[in-house]
DNA sequence: AAGGCTCTGTAGCAAAAGCTACACAAGGCC
DNA sequence: GGCCTTGTGTAGCTTTTGCTACAGAGCCTT
């Protein structure tokens, strides 16, 4: 997880505008941006991806939802990284394995397919930016199993909701949502919320759990 | 799955030959075999790797260790694929974030880091071979996560003796080894596997597994 | 203010998975 | 053959997670 974090520089923004003001690329023709108020689906399993997805500010979220309707957050695209999935699809023609939803205000730029692969094939900072980003994105599916393996849902609760809610001291978020990021039902959550609040590591609201000690949050997420 | 099947046709070893046939790259200077007899752990977590990986016979396994001890396999490496993490360590200068193992009678090839990184700053088919290994690893890590959330464990099981025991109709490995690779204990295994062997399902021999009706097998993995 | 919607709290039972403990079987080695 | 190691079968208990059901609280709309 430190090492996913150290690999996140390189934004793929940056990259994009650097090259545009260049002007040798056709770049400004390509990229068009979209702005999304609310929750909103983008990409369904199986569809056809056009382009490769920039995200300029918000974050998409990418999910499974199992047979039975239950949704689980694989991972999230932050601002300034590219959605290498769509990459890996327009690279080989291939459906979409996910689903993809924004946050609210979420602005995302697209690339289209063919642009993207010219790019690709002539400017080295589009290649290096393509295998970042695909390493990053391996390190944290990497680290998202071995959380799965390693640690019960009351520790990734725990380390769900510290990581989250780092410097604003709470998370915005339903229970359901809760939920879904970790693959659970709701009613769980609450049960788990409830030994937390005895805990009195959070406390809970409608919409949002407070954080009240962080380091007796962190013990619970450490150590079983 | 099927996707990451389709994905697996670009072998990395084919690539190298071709590179190392041309004459002009300095190949022959850079691969160096290694063959592995028996189960042998290759990489420590936390290792610093010094080169990339090309299986060239064999598998190797790359898995977790829970803090309990107990394994779990996050996927495999097959004959003609690179290790694909090692290469992100390279390019990154990162520790290697998981372990890695050899199975019986394996052969990997090893680029040292420097020629590798050489390489794909001139050779596209470099370049594509690496974005192709990762998006293959993506996809299989997707799949496996996603297989995690929507499967329980008597499907995973199901599924996994299904896979791997393609052709042969058996599978040669122990309880405790198919434990260690679904990230459970062997009890469990041989709890689930007496309930297959009272559906005529399997056959359980020891040190492998026998597949009696593949079917009955496919519809356990396949639905709760 | 009334009604409706969404979110939360709680209880209780069912199923899944993990853990402990032990008996027995198969194969290798001396 | 006897011993040792490794692998398997089984039982019973605990913990975790899932599922069903319902009550009440907060917020918005009309």
């Amino acid at each position: 997880m430190d090492n996913a974090g150290s690999l996140g520089e390189l934004r793929a923004l940056d990259v994009f505008r650097e090259l545009s003001a260049t002007g040798q690329q056709m770049l400004e023709c390509g990229m068009q941006l979209n702005h999304f108020d609310e929750l909103k689906t983008i990409i369904n399993k199986g569809n056809t991806v056009s382009g490769a997805y920039v995200v300029v500010r918000g974050r998409l979220r990418v999910y499974s939802i199992s047979p039975g309707g239950n949704e689980a957050t694989l991972y999230f695209i932050n601002p300034g990284e590219v959605c290498i999935l769509a990459l890996n699809c327009i690279f080989n023609n291939l459906q979409y394995p996910a689903w993809v939803q924004s946050e609210p205000d979420t602005c995302v730029g697209m690339i289209p397919s063919l642009t993207y692969r010219t790019l690709f094939q002539n400017e080295p900072s589009i290649q290096n930016l393509t295998v970042h980003a695909l390493s990053v994105l391996v390190f944290r599916l990497m680290e998202e199993l071995e959380e799965i393996h390693s640690l019960n849902l009351n520790e990734r609760l725990a380390k769900f909701i510290l990581m989250r809610s780092e410097g604003v001291g709470q998370l915005r978020m339903t229970q359901s949502e809760l939920a879904a990021h970790l693959g659970t039902t709701r009613e769980v959550i609450a049960k788990l919320l409830r030994r937390m609040v005895a805990d009195k590591a959070v406390k809970t609201l409608r919409g949002a759990i407070v954080v009240e000690q962080a380091e007796q949050l962190a013990r619970l997420a450490g150590q079983r």
